[in-house]
DNA sequence: TGTACATCAGTGAACGCGCGTTCACTGATGTAC
DNA sequence: TGTACATCAGTGAACGCGCGTTCACTGATGTAC
């Protein structure tokens, strides 16, 4: 019946989301057309709607895919507070501001996804509450339910500084808010 | 010579910013096209170029005017520590939240702006180190210039709390987070 | 094993539309006499 | 004061282009005999 093997297909949909994450980071959700993803893909935008309803859902999927693979990373490096402290430290590094495509995707969009559709809105929820609620683990494994406002409020924190010190133009500044961001965070972190 | 007198055109351009300021955080500004921003202003698309030299041109002026009436707002209200401790209130209201057109260009906007060219980077630097310095001023009146840095990680937290706040479909933790937000904010604030 | 076939992932041209920008023009205005 | 005129802010159609989406098709594939 499958005649490609069942597979291929879903492999090729993982690659149109896996480099739409990417590309959306890069140039924002309006400033990323949809020949250009599938092209990203090495496809052409023909083949586009035989794996997404709509420009939209990629959007969606593409998000939710980005906030997992982030949740994956954060899985294996943060075991315990001193591997948060790092996480925290290498999130609001030069390194992490100068490369948006391989980063946060909250940082990248969040100011377009408020303006998106419930379907994206929903999906950056889903993503967004795994991570915390992952992160809130580790610094309360006692009630990390209760800890889940806080650590929300240490990632607007963590966001915001990345996008103004992306934003500035005066490096010297955009390097200092990003220091100043590292000590405020770490102080606003959870306690057990 | 002059044939409308000199301040009819400079009045047709300042309508056109200020409508351009409300629309661009409405729409964003990949998703406000020249049409529409002329349109807000009850004129044409052909009379653009007559004010503006281009589409950045124009984003640059508006986010320099939206961040220059936000500091005029702010000189008024935030007059003393307990002044910037209500604005601090205000900011992270649920009304702010959901009137992103007359609210901050810089929670509706920041991730964009990132992504602009130098001229409109250079305009936001310039808006929002007039904003910090003069909550900084407030602050810490003795040596402001030391409370730059962590002023700036201040407006960190409320921008990126704000557009967390807008991008959550859930309405309560929504609330939350503006909550816990006004809370660290608060704790955030340099004193003297 | 080799061949004919049915499947369907992917192609690429085309749809109508709105983008940013240009331009020939219109018509309301303040000025000159 | 009333009229003819020069100015120029604003109009609206058009430019080429890329948008999101549709569709008739191609051609590589796994299967059946």
């Amino acid at each position: 019946m499958a005649r490609y093997g069942k597979q291929h297909k879903e492999a090729t949909r993982r690659r149109i989301i896996e480099a739409a994450g990417e590309r959306l980071k890069r140039d924002g959700i309006d400033g990323s057309g949809v020949s250009v993803l599938m092209a990203d893909a090495g496809l052409t935008n023909g083949a586009f709607y035989a794996h997404f309803a709509s420009k939209e859902d990629l959007v969606a999927v593409a998000v939710a895919d980005q906030l997992h693979q982030q949740l994956e990373r954060y899985r294996a490096q943060a075991v315990d507070r001193e591997g948060v402290e790092q996480l925290v430290r290498q999130y609001l590094s030069i390194e992490h501001r100068d490369d948006a495509e391989h980063g946060c995707p909250s940082a990248a969009l969040l100011d377009e996804i408020g303006r998106c559709g419930e379907t994206t809105r929903h999906a950056y929820t889903d993503g967004i509450l795994g991570l915390v609620d992952q992160i809130a683990s580790i610094l309360t494994p006692s009630d990390p339910q209760s800890a889940r406002g806080q650590t929300l409020s240490l990632f607007a924190l963590l966001i915001g500084t990345l996008q103004l010190s992306r934003a500035l133009v005066d490096r010297r500044l955009a390097d200092e808010v990003l220091e100043r961001g590292i000590d405020n965070a770490l102080a606003l972190l959870p306690g057990e």
